[in-house]
DNA sequence: GCTTTTCTAATGTCAGACTTTTAATTGTCT
DNA sequence: AGACAATTAAAAGTCTGACATTAGAAAAGC
């Protein structure tokens, strides 16, 4: 597998795309163990810093570990779902904060998403789901709930949601796809004081889940969506009043 | 921001989750240049290659680029749909090939979420998108069609699917999931000798969004769905039958 | 046969040097 | 004065060689 094209700098993403390249390609299988450092640092024909600057790559999309001691070495990583979650997370955050998405879209995106599985939910969906969603319900009643409690039920209970659909691949888009989403969710619905109207959706979407009633599911995620957006829509027209405002205040002086 | 409690081992890493810590949390921004390796040394208490091993690792999430010179340095990257996206594949990708899914799940899945886009796709549709879907359509007709050539042409029928959906991080999300399971997806098609029900059923995708009939889009990859399913329940029966006939020789001999 | 010690191969870290790239500065010529 | 060329300096990229630390394996001791 491992020639290196004498092409010219930067021999240290080579060697991690050669490497990454076999480990995709299957050359290399789960739990193999690549040759030593010197090995590899002898068979590119660089030095070992250069060959550990490549294996930090890898070790940093979780491809590998490394074990130090006799015997030790870099092994091909099992990427198990929680890594692979935390890591699309990550990137996904980042990509929304960078490059400023504009609200309505990630919130028709994130309802869209969850009415997918709305269908699997309905049919799958098991008593001890439905019981931490209702649970979650009872916590976003409480008076004295602060917001990041808010968030977190709200985290929680879509997440159950999605969990009812008892679909590991869509849990693991989904949940990623939405966690992703939250700050920006969560800029909103920090902001608004009235909960009452979440809650009834949410206690709708319950309902809908323990009847069984796919179309209801999607129904109360549509009208939870709408609902967002309407918020988000009076968030940014009061800051756009401030605004104005201050503006005002400036070209009065 | 960055201190580095001197706890036990893999400086690197502690390093350059500080440093992600950082840009995640906003403390740095877009395009803010980090402070050089000897710098960066020196602020750390470690030594150069150090920092380096941590940087490589940040630079394999783009989460900064190097830029060699005076007045150069590592800079904090914009990332961009395009990177996010691609490494989104390779991690859903490998997660797949490694913990080997069912494909009924991943089957499922994958339609689900496609079928999440059919109320905008059947709104925002343009000519240009439905084109491409025709266009696709025909070239899946042509009886010297490779299957390399059949697979690509798919992607690109459903990759116009989800864009006439006109929703970024739709598209961001649902083609990242698509083409991670494609290789999954391949196997089967690659299998089956008769395309004429998958090429009807993409027409009658074109033709519901062709009318902006949502309900009919859901509907035809319902079909789709379930005849891929199908597909690969034949396909598994063919290769048990295959076994247990080795089997039986075997035992005869 | 079990525990303890020693051995050893591997990663992790360091210091210092050299090479290459690149932008800013300075100098020179027209 | 303006355009082009040479110089310079800062920074990443690379190399060499060394030492520290770890952890499994083998040997020694009971």
């Amino acid at each position: 597998m491992k020639i290196d094209p004498t092409k010219n700098a930067d021999y240290s993403a080579q060697i991690a795309k050669a490497i990454r390249d076999a480990i995709i390609g299957g050359q290399l299988n789960v739990n193999d163990r690549l040759p030593s450092e010197a090995e590899l640092a002898e068979q590119f024909e660089v030095s070992r810093p250069t060959v550990r600057e490549a294996l930090k790559r890898l070790a940093a999309q979780s491809l590998i570990r490394t074990q130090r001691g006799a015997f030790g070495g870099a092994f091909i990583n099992q990427i198990s779902y929680e890594e692979a979650h935390s890591q699309q997370i990550t990137t996904s955050t980042l990509l929304l904060s960078m490059n400023d998405v504009s609200f309505d879209v990630a919130c028709e995106a994130r309802f869209a998403l969850e009415r997918s599985c709305a269908p699997f939910a309905a049919q799958r969906r098991t008593a001890d789901q439905l019981a931490t969603m209702r649970a979650e319900i009872h916590r976003q009643t409480q008076p004295g709930l602060s917001d990041e409690g808010w968030c977190a039920s709200d985290v929680t209970f879509h997440r159950a949601l999605v969990e009812s659909a008892h679909n590991v691949i869509l849990s693991y888009q989904l949940t990623g796809a939405v966690e992703a989403m939250q700050p920006l969710m969560n800029m909103i619905t920090f902001t608004a004081r009235n909960r009452e109207k979440i809650i009834s959706l949410h206690t709708d979407i319950a309902d809908a889940l323990e009847q069984r009633n796919q179309q209801q599911i999607e129904h109360a995620l549509l009208a939870l969506s709408d609902y967002t957006k309407n918020l988000a829509d009076n968030v940014f027209a009061a800051k756009q009043k401030i605004k104005t405002d201050i503006d005002n205040q400036k070209a009065q002086s």
